[in-house]
RNA sequence: GUCCCCAUCGUCUAGCGGCCCAGGACUCAGCCCUUUCAAGGCUGCAACGGCAGUUCGAAUCUGCUUGGGGAUACCA
């Protein structure tokens, strides 16, 4: 198996299409790029591949741009930030693709089809039906002029390219990830559109030479096509890129992965729903290849770049399952400090308008609270539903109905005996308060500690669950507390 | 239909002929810790798709088969 080789600097590239939100496939692949290129001292590169203008949907380019940089996988050189090989949309290098597709014409490797889309729509439904083995086009315009192509059925005056393969093309190549790889043979594929347009296959072809690629990654769906652009690389007399097909991320139900069976298709999804980018990123690691360490699986970017080889990708597609990126996601928001957990929680907050993000208060109690609800969050969506009891009026604290149900008879009892404790205490902090809880309700009172706590959470929280209790009666400060031991008392006795 | 790719616990994987009656992680269950919930600790459930062959020996090699996926576009 032939792999790229170390000691030369890749230029590797990620070539989205920008048909709305980046999908998650588009992070995936660029991981592999830039971990290949950051462990070869090469570059990393962002292309448009903006030729299907029926598809190309506007304001999705910066949106690439953005989940790409918010997962630190921000492109060396792309078209906002270019570098010396530009430009970087298809769009933008029209004249570069109809200049070769003539040349191709004039060598003979590649001629006009004047095929209407109705006459080869039926030349496939024939196939189809009569379930020969033969399928692909039939070469009807081959050879022929424009004038006697027009004076055969399904004629359509604007015509497109097509790529001439010949019999003996080669049908095996040297896949980075699985060694020698066979192929079907390829049609003889449009190459250049009717509306001027080059297809994928010849624009990656041009675009990946022109721009000096060393290294392509790219999904496992290509594999078929890739004889197409060797054949192209040969005849335009180019050496091909080293090429790394990936397996394709699944859905549950095992087909590929789309935005229409899995929100998390859509990379956005994550940013949204308060996962940390560090966190996916060794959660795609993890989906392709295995863990650095031995002993663990929480691997940071440069851990996995270090160890980084071709050879260890996976070559089966994964499903895409949560579960293990809800752990992972703990696990790196219990790593971060208070301070840059804090921070991580108000930036969320701000991306998605929750309201807390603009108050100062609210942000002084998410730096309290940060070392309390740390271990308690899975992602940072948690925080704000967590802490709500601290961020909400004493008058305006709503009671759970099944935090109400947890109260015992003697409930009014406690509540008046920690009203009692919380307002006679000298030091306001949490290791007193438990003591003089403690003392007044379990030594006092003679209770067991969840009895006789449970009313003390549920007064100060309106919650059965809840952050750690004398930890948030800190935080909530003794009027708050007091006040809302009285409000629950009151609701008692009413 | 045709062609191509792939195949170890539910999921992600280790394994590249003997160290494997298959190891780890997540999930799930139980226990411990404990003011709730978590986190943490411990224990447990759970897999080499099937059939031949090669070999003293196969999860590992070969063939067939089954299953899954992908490609068969003037979409990428």
């Amino acid at each position: 198996m032939t792999e790229p080789t170390q000691t030369v600097p890749a230029r590797t590239r990620v070539a989205p299409s920008p048909t709305g939100d980046p999908h998650v496939g588009t992070a995936y692949q660029a991981l592999f790029d830039v971990a290949w290129a950051r462990k070869t001292g090469g570059r990393f590169v962002l292309r448009i591949e903006d030729t299907d203008r029926a598809r190309t949907v506007e304001g999705s380019e910066q949106l690439i741009y953005s989940d790409l940089a918010w997962l630190g996988l921000a492109p060396d050189e792309g078209p906002q930030n270019p570098g010396e090989c530009g430009p970087y949309r298809q769009s933008e290098r029209l004249p570069l693709y109809r200049q070769y597709a003539e040349q191709l014409i004039e060598q003979g490797h590649a001629y006009y089809c004047w095929c209407s889309p109705e006459r080869l729509a039926q030349l496939r439904a024939d196939q189809a039906a009569s379930k020969t083995s033969q399928t692909g086009y039939d070469r009807c315009c081959l050879g022929l002029t424009r004038d006697e192509r027009a004076k055969l059925p399904g004629f359509s005056p604007d015509p497109v390219v097509r790529m001439l393969v010949p019999d003996d093309v080669d049908l095996e190549f040297t896949d980075a990830i699985r060694g020698q790889v066979h192929t079907p043979r390829p049609d003889d594929q449009v190459i250049l559109k009717a509306d001027g347009f080059p297809t994928y296959h010849l624009a990656v072809v041009v675009d990946d030479h022109l721009m000096g690629i060393t290294a392509a990654v790219r999904g496992e769906e290509w594999i078929s096509s890739t004889p197409k652009h060797l054949l192209l690389y040969k005849w335009l007399g180019w050496t091909p890129p080293a090429i790394a097909h990936m397996p394709l991320l699944r859905n549950t139900d095992k087909s590929k992965i789309s935005k229409r069976k899995n929100p998390a298709a859509r990379l956005e999804w994550f940013r949204e729903a308060g996962y940390l980018p560090e966190a996916l990123l060794n959660f795609l690691e993890l989906l392709a290849y295995p863990p650095v360490h031995p002993d663990t699986e929480v691997q940071s970017f440069d851990e996995f770049v270090a160890c980084f080889d071709w050879a260890k990708v996976n070559t089966t597609g994964p499903i895409f399952d949560l579960a293990k990126l809800n752990w992972l996601n703990g696990a790196y928001l219990r790593q971060l400090s208070d301070d840059e957990l804090a921070h991580r929680i108000v930036t969320y907050w701000e991306q998605t308008g929750e309201p807390g993000a603009a108050d100062p208060r609210a942000r002084a109690v998410v730096a309290q609270a940060a070392p309390i609800i740390r271990e308690r969050l899975t992602t940072l969506a948690d925080a704000a539903p967590m802490i709500g009891f601290l961020l909400t009026p004493d008058a305006a604290l709503g009671m759970d109905d099944d935090a109400l149900a947890t109260l015992p008879p003697n409930a009014d009892q406690v509540l008046d005996a920690a009203q009692e404790v919380l307002a006679g205490l000298d030091d306001f902090r949490a290791d007193a308060i438990q003591a003089g809880l403690r003392t007044a309700l379990v030594d006092g009172l003679g209770l067991k500690p969840k009895v006789a706590f449970g009313p003390v959470r549920v007064a100060l929280t309106g919650r059965r669950v809840s952050p750690p209790l004398f930890e948030s009666a800190e935080i909530l400060g003794r009027a708050s507390c007091l006040a809302r031991l009285g409000a629950l008392r009151a609701r008692l006795s009413a």
